[in-house]
DNA sequence: CAAAGCATGTAAGCAGTTACATGATTGT
DNA sequence: ACAATCATGTAACTGCTTACATGCTTTG
């Protein structure tokens, strides 16, 4: 339930509503949750009964009642002790691997398609990574060595994307010879 | 379903039974699924009822009959146009990099302990890696083609976790300044 | 004598996704 | 007129995991 940290953090940061939040991760580079209603919304009344959050409905004129929720004392000290507690280690699935291991079968120009696609793909996605982040994803800021600690993560995405594709680039043209 | 397709190039390569699958998958570095028994078995009748697969089964004298899967041409036409098709992106889920975005309220060598051990973790990783490799995990090994793709595959998995062990040494150096 | 290996299969559950549902308001 | 934004919530589903269940055999 690792959501759910990810969610008081944002909550120790300050207030958020279900609504929020969702368009928060929705954009995020490095919060990799799609941002759906079922998650948030759930993981926001769940920590409601656990009293790791206070709501503050706040009714409006034009759009509908928003809820706020704000992090409390106990929501503090249960974010604490994760924050301390055994990191996990780092998932990596990556089923495009899958599809050029069995490609024995494939000829040349086959492979060399199903490589290029991948690179065009991958090259997309390093667009969009720093786009995101020059677009300035919101964050929290609040002292130098937050912000070191945001801006590596971010940067760390980014890498991946491009190592990524260097690994590509340096198999397709290995490849190459076999043509 | 990737997993089908995982399955379903083994069997291109040869016959075996769900038991084998089962080990193979969870020694494999590259094919990251546990091995567990609901989804190879699962996937095996699946595989069966849609005629992608034969079973021949083998009665044995000292031990439970076994059941040994056949790829059928029905069952290398769909794995040949799943190979040629869009490959998926990869997905990077770092549990951990959401531990560290919301440690501003841990002093320097609480930080410092959650990073030690992250970085402990991660050398393991890299360790158990190279030994999987090293111990020649099964593969095909049919033409210099698929022995070259294959073994980049696997070296791009440890340079995966050694990236990570990079990355979190340089900003454990960096926060150091911060102490 | 206990643990691990051979070999199959089932049950229960969590995490995460897309899509549906409502209904006013604002922008193109 | 149509789409998007604000704001909440629910339903149905996939993928994947751990644990349970059986029962014989081999190894330590």
């Amino acid at each position: 339930m690792a959501i759910k940290y990810a969610i008081l953090g944002f909550l120790s940061w300050k207030p958020f509503t279900g609504y929020e939040l969702k368009k928060i991760f929705a954009d995020a580079l490095s919060f990799h949750w799609s941002g759906n209603n079922n998650q948030i919304y759930g993981t926001l009344v769940d920590l409601h009964r656990t009293e790791a959050v206070s709501i503050e409905v706040q009714q409006q004129e034009k759009y509908p009642a928003r809820k706020l929720y704000t992090i409390t004392d106990q929501g503090r000290r249960e974010l604490r002790a994760w924050l301390i507690s055994e990191p996990e280690l780092p998932i990596l699935r990556s089923i495009a691997h899958i599809q050029f291991a069995w490609t024995e079968g494939l000829d040349g120009t086959e492979l060399d398609n199903l490589f290029a696609s991948y690179e065009r793909m991958i090259e997309a996605q390093v667009l969009m990574c720093r786009e995101t982040m020059e677009r300035g994803n919101l964050e929290p800021n609040r002292s130098a060595r937050e912000h070191l600690i945001w801006r590596s993560i971010n940067e760390y995405h980014i890498a991946f994307y491009e190592n990524e594709l260097s690994w590509t680039k340096t198999l397709r043209t290995r490849l190459k010879e076999f043509a």
